[in-house]
DNA sequence: AGCACGCCGACT
DNA sequence: GTCGGCGTGCTC
């Protein structure tokens, strides 16, 4: 008898192992192969993945009910990538294997006399092509013979397409295929968002730099050495990455092999897009989280039958199933959003790493921050440091002030807006060019407090204050963590004082300031709150392009990648909000986001200029980002990171426990605490334990939080142990135990 | 996670 | 007597 080890879609984590299966001799499978089995007492059905198929015994196992033909497989190599999540990030192989293919095909199996078959996705969408079967069958209607004739001179036909031709109807067709005269065929056709870009492409030639020419040989050194390799694209705001990476995919996409580009979320602009498609038109793929389901299946089937050499694409994109692969890239590889905080919690520089190494390919991270983590590794020569030191044509770094804040409120002035900002922003209205101003924070006010007993008005199902936003009447108080939304309160929750003051200062609150400020000045904010759809948040980045306004004012959002000619001032409203966060990425994020948006000013002929509004002026951080200087910040930062033990210097595995009841919570805190330490115990690998800590947000969206924080060297035998702890408590109930594996913030 | 089995309380 | 509460245990 044929025996099948299935890896089951819907297994929990306790539960997640193989599971074998007879494999009835109609049908046949190889590994990877999408299943349908009975599972569990009840027989329902399961979705499942061939992981092996061997002679053996058959007694006591159940028969595979269907084998899904292999348009729907995984694939070999999407397979080992799958194993390799569920080791490294400690998910299930169905949570693998879920964010790898399009949710379109898991639809619903239909059931037979004697078990259940593959329904195929109903979202398939196909042409109707109808070509002529037999032309000579004598006919009485005129419809007919002019359908015929068409067909004759045509050729095969699309069936809409000949409808409107000839004004035949479905129904007239559908006689003219009984009477044998016509046939239809199906093909299957693909969704393509983008193919608007893609007509009339053309590769124009890129002329590159002489600092870009030497960074793009250096690549083609790697790429020549036809073995997994990796580098570091370490180049400056404004010093055209972006051309070296295309002359790179041309060269790869001519070697014929395939190509996946990484981008953050919000650097998937039209822009972005349009470059790309209207350079390599229909042998492209976009893949974002704003697709339909059938668009994104489309694009997946695109990819898997070879039309795509090139996917851009946010984090998930990096399990594009292209043939050949042949370059990775990831850009602005300092990003946050390339770690994923949802099963399965991978870097997407660890499943690059993998995929490279699997087909020989190489891997280009890219960034003008780069994180201290691959730094780091490109100092140690695991990364090939390739640098980019200077500006593009004539631009230069902008020229940067810092601004103490807190003599500005000494001179009486509470405004958002300093001084120095106001007159060079009056500086830039004058001649004509623009300004971008940087808040890292929504909303009007931070926070309402009550001065009487001096509560906080917070969240009910987090522990978090609410951020008062103005709208419709007297505005409202919103929770940026959950969502929750309440009107303003007239009077202290606590104790029926009417006396609230307001704390802090959002993106509106500027907003209303500097139309006072500045009355004529034509101000646009971008925030979450203002750009709810993708197309609103394009169309604001277009009007803003085409200077319709005269200042950008937003949050993290007008920090990214953006390239606008005409802005030549950057202000940094209030530049350490984000340095007292209790994070050991916190002063890294902050350098990041500085040295990012200072780089929006003066990247095209005009000199930038940029300000830096803080009341910690002496802080190391802020100094560092002022001058806009990396690899000072990063030998700092390394050596905090080295003399206090953490990453790149150990890893992190965190777990998170989340309970509804308090008291449980407790209880169940100290329960997992021993665990854990009895295993530790047991164990001799270096573990560092700590916890039951409460986190940041001690009550997330009405569950109360704690979290087990361990250092540690990751290898097998740590992974096991991690494992173990999972699975103890995965299955108990009324509880929730998470593990994230170098998280992104601690 | 589902789902069945099973062992106790309140109903026609 | 039996319908149904949800505790317990298993899944090739």
């Amino acid at each position: 008898m044929r025996i099948a080890s299935i890896y089951l879609l819907d297994a929990p984590f306790h539960i997640d192992r193989e599971y074998d299966y007879i494999l009835p001799d109609t049908l046949c499978a190889v590994r990877g192969d999408l299943a349908l089995v009975p599972f569990g007492r009840s027989n329902r059905c399961a979705f499942g993945f061939v992981s092996d198929v061997r002679e053996g015994d058959a007694d006591g196992l159940k028969e595979i009910y269907d084998i899904a033909d292999s348009r729907f497989s995984l694939g070999e190599e999407l397979f080992e990538l799958a194993l390799f999540l569920k080791k490294t990030t400690l998910c299930t192989f169905g949570e693998a294997s879920r964010t790898m293919m399009p949710p379109a095909i898991f639809s619903s199996p239909h059931k037979t006399e004697n078990g259940y078959r593959f329904s195929a996705p109903d979202n398939i969408k196909t042409d109707k092509l109808i070509s002529l079967a037999n032309g000579d069958a004598p006919l009485r209607s005129d419809m007919h013979r002019s359908v015929v004739s068409f067909l004759r001179e045509n050729g095969e036909c699309e069936r809409e397409r000949l409808c409107e031709a000839t004004g035949a109807t479905h129904a007239q067709l559908k006689t003219m295929m009984d009477k044998g005269v016509i046939r239809l065929s199906e093909v299957e056709s693909y969704r393509n968002p983008y193919e608007k870009y893609a007509k009339n492409n053309r590769r124009d030639e890129i002329i590159l730099s002489r600092a870009q020419l030497s960074a793009y040989e250096q690549i083609c050194a790697q790429l020549d050495r036809g073995e997994p390799t990796a580098s570091l694209l370490f180049g400056v705001t404004g010093s055209g990455k972006t051309k070296v990476m295309l002359r790179a995919i041309d060269e790869v996409m001519d070697r014929g092999r395939g190509v996946i580009m990484l981008v953050p979320e919000i650097a998937l602009t039209p822009q972005t897009v349009s470059i790309f498609c209207s350079r390599y038109g229909e042998r492209v793929a976009v893949i974002h989280s704003s697709l339909s389901s059938g668009e994104r299946f489309d694009a997946w089937r695109r990819i898997r039958d070879g039309r795509v050499d090139l996917v851009i694409g946010t984090r998930s994109a990096v399990f594009a199933p292209i043939k050949n692969l042949g370059l990775i890239i990831v850009d602005e590889e300092h990003e946050h959003t390339y770690k994923s905080d949802s099963d399965p919690k991978y870097h997407v520089r660890d499943v690059c790493a993998m995929r490279c190494k699997q087909n020989a390919s190489h891997l280009i991270l890219a960034s003008a921050t780069p994180s201290v983590e691959s730094f780091y590794r490109a100092e140690k020569g695991i990364y090939k440091l390739i640098r980019l030191t200077e500006r593009y044509g004539n631009a230069r770094l902008p020229s940067v002030h810092t601004v103490d804040m807190r003599e500005e409120l000494m001179a009486g002035n509470t405004s958002p807006i300093g001084r120095l900002l106001y007159e060079k922003m009056n500086e830039r209205k004058e001649r004509g060019e623009q300004s971008i101003l940087f808040l890292n924070r929504r909303g009007y006010h931070a926070s309402l407090h009550c001065r009487k007993c001096g509560k906080e008005i917070s969240c009910p199902q987090c522990s978090v204050a609410l951020t008062y936003h103005i709208g419709s009447g007297t505005g409202y108080m919103c929770c940026h963590i959950c969502g929750y939304k309440s009107p303003r309160p007239t009077e202290c929750p606590e104790c029926k004082s009417d006396d609230i003051s307001s704390i802090g200062t959002g993106t509106q609150r500027v907003e209303s300031e500097l139309s006072v400020l500045t009355p004529d000045e034509r101000v646009l904010r971008m925030d979450a709150d203002t750009t709810s759809s993708k197309a609103a948040y394009e169309r604001m980045l277009d009007s803003f392009r085409n200077k319709e306004y005269d200042v950008l004012l937003g949050t993290q959002m007008v920090a990214k990648g953006h390239d606008f000619e005409d802005v030549s001032l950057v202000g940094v409203l209030l530049a350490d909000t984000s340095l007292y966060v209790n994070d050991f990425r916190a002063a890294e994020r902050t350098f990041s986001v500085l040295t990012q948006v200072i780089g929006r000013a003066g990247r095209g002929r005009l000199a930038g200029e940029a300000v830096i509004q803080t009341f910690r002026p002496d802080s190391e951080v802020i100094r560092l980002a002022a001058s806009q200087d990396y690899e000072s910040f990063y030998r700092a930062e390394i050596e905090k990171r080295r003399s206090f033990l953490f990453p790149p210097f150990c890893d992190i595995a965190a777990f998170t426990l989340s309970i509804s009841n308090e008291k449980a919570l407790k209880d169940k805190a100290k329960e997992v605490s021993e665990y854990i330490l009895s295993l530790a115990q047991k164990s001799t690998e270096p573990l560092i334990i700590y916890g039951p800590v409460e986190p940041p947000i001690y009550k997330m969206a009405g569950k109360y939080r704690a979290k087990f924080i361990i250092k540690t060297a990751l290898n097998s035998r740590v992974r096991a142990l991690l494992s173990d702890v999972l699975t103890k408590f995965s299955g108990q109930k009324d509880m929730t135990l998470t593990l994230d594996i170098n998280p992104t913030n601690t």
